[in-house]
DNA sequence: TGTACATCAGTGAACGCGCGTTCACTGATGTAC
DNA sequence: TGTACATCAGTGAACGCGCGTTCACTGATGTAC
């Protein structure tokens, strides 16, 4: 509802192409990326279907920027969990916590917006862009960075062997990840809320002492 | 193609359930499960639209039993690497090897059929039907049973605390299954084979080691 | 400071499409007698 | 073995729907002189 269909005063729009995106993110909230519809978007920006063809090529291209977004929302959501931890104790606990807060937070927004999730996810994307060029969180960080930090650190106090550091970060992410689909999109939909949380704490225990 | 539009020669089809469950495989197996389409079911297997209430109270049945039937292939093809199995060694590596079994069949069958995986796997299915009801593999066992086996044999080889045993189905579940997502229909699409292959095994090592 | 004009963000109407689903029907099959 | 009839798998035509996209347009803005 952020940007949307409140009357406009003026013939332009002022900003229509993120009120276009903006309006996808809630839509994919509501229901994943197929949700994102081009004519709904432009409907929710009180703006007629056509408008947005000023700002993107096609639906293809609106569904694109719409996942960006809701990467940026998956960093911002695991940059909330970095900020939170204790960093007084020793380097490596520190580096462990730094661990659990990605693994945290990211289950945390899969759970609290599964749409927007599988949004982030699910829509082809190439390597590049899914690595590197995401969408940062408020602090400029993507997930993939994030998780990068924790695992240098983990080898910098000596909780992981310098010869298992490299690919480290695709296991890492794979554990992590495939709990968030099986449990909050996939076949375990619905599982109690509580073994779901022992099972994120058991996953990124796993990870600390697996990888 | 397998049961698909050849002429017909009877009025009655003889077995259209089946043939727009196959045609549905077929759809899912181009396109994934949004490309699972009751029209084009009836038309692949040479029938009126219609034709497919008789068998299917709506789409949504059909595309459960596609599910269904995409699982079963999952099944099937854990099981081909579960019978590869060289079992004269000791009860230790043997049950490692059935563990990779599993990681291995299902990463192999990700990665040969992308969009039948993620029929199966993406399509809403209770709890219930997902872990016990699942259409099993030929030899009539559920890739979660065999991957329930396997643990139970590590346990038994004391390759795994039996204090661990419990959940431990989910957290090597969600590895491997995360893997899958990630490199086959997620943001890792397009990786080198090669670097996917020895994920592969970086994470059925990793579930090994940390569970 | 005032005017002419290029730019381009938005409009309004329309298109063709394929979809899921419903209707009243037809014709083959199998069973009861 | 033959006939009447119930069953029900399939037909044919049609529906309303919302979608993405294209067309020729209009009207506000900002810049050049």
């Amino acid at each position: 509802m952020s940007t949307a269909a409140r009357e406009r005063a003026t013939y332009r729009h002022g900003d229509l192409r993120s009120a276009l995106v903006s309006a996808g993110l809630d839509m994919a909230r509501e229901g994943g990326p197929d949700a994102v519809v081009l004519r709904e978007a432009t409907r929710r920006a009180g703006v007629s279907p056509n408008a947005a063809y000023r700002h993107f090529a096609d639906r293809t291209a609106l569904v694109e920027a719409v996942s960006d977004a809701a990467l940026g929302a998956v960093a911002e959501a695991i940059e909330e969990e970095w900020d939170r931890i204790d960093r007084s104790g020793d380097p490596a606990s520190v580096a462990q916590a730094e661990l659990e807060a990605v693994g945290t937070g990211y289950l945390r927004f899969a759970r609290d917006q599964p749409g927007v999730f599988r949004t982030a996810f699910t829509v082809p994307r190439d390597l590049e862009s899914a690595l590197s060029q995401d969408k940062a969180g408020p602090r400029g960080r993507t997930p993939f960075e994030l998780l990068g930090i924790a695992l240098d650190d983990l080898v910098a106090a000596g909780r992981l062997p310098a010869g298992r550091r490299e690919g480290a970060e695709l296991l890492a992410w794979s554990s992590v990840h495939g709990l968030a689909m099986l449990a909050l999109e996939g076949p375990l939909r619905g599982l109690d809320p509580e073994v779901l949380r022992q099972a994120g704490r058991g996953v990124v225990a796993m990870v600390v002492r697996g990888i």
